[in-house]
DNA sequence: TTTTCATATGAAGGTAATTTCATATTACTA
DNA sequence: TAGTAATATGAAATTACCTTCATATGAAAA
């Protein structure tokens, strides 16, 4: 009971800077410079986090010429942001321990 | 950027412990020793998985005696899980590296 | 056909999360 | 009210994860 589907899923969403990829890709797709830039992030912490995004299919690639370009599975991250969103809003007005607020 | 909802949310998800835990939940209400029973766990270890799931309101717990009962917050974990299972089931059939299959 | 740009990779080191163990608390019961 | 059952808590130890840094790869341009 280690590797589950859900262990390596959540594990993956439970990163800041994966998770600023996810809403960075949210505009629309983009190579690893751009994404890069959009977070001002070193290169490679961005390379290994969207790998790890990668491996779970939360993120596709495809090659354009020596870039490569990264969109995101907008069909299963966005109704669980969404989700995510409005059990916030239920549970954790004001302050919030358990939320970050 | 750290402690964000998403942040604190999907980290409370990234443990086995806890999904099984949320498993055992799916079923009915419980008290800590059936949970400790169901899983075959250490009780200090589940009481410990157990606040945490609490703190982001995916539990909730009120007392009976010198019980505990919790349950799950279903309206917001079921939909999230069954998304999960679809996107399983479409991206990870056969074997997936980055979905334990 | 070397240089450069874009991105990936591996492994060591650092940080954060989980487990464990010993003990505390709380509410019933004899 | 001493005892016990049920659960919680704190802190040290362990494990898992992330970052960093140095280097590799691969595609295009010069």
């Amino acid at each position: 009971m280690k590797n589950s589907t859900y262990h390596i899923f959540f594990t993956n969403l439970a990163s800041s800077l994966r998770i600023q990829i996810i809403s960075s890709l949210k505009e629309r797709p983009k190579n690893v410079s751009e994404i890069v830039k959009d977070l001002n992030a070193e290169q490679s912490k961005v390379s290994h986090a969207l790998m790890s995004l990668r491996h779970c299919n939360i993120v596709d690639v495809k090659q354009k010429g020596k870039e490569r370009i990264y969109s995101l599975n907008k069909k299963t991250i966005l109704p669980i942001l969404k989700i995510i969103d409005k059990h916030a809003k239920t549970f954790c007005e004001g302050n919030c321990e358990g939320c970050g607020k």
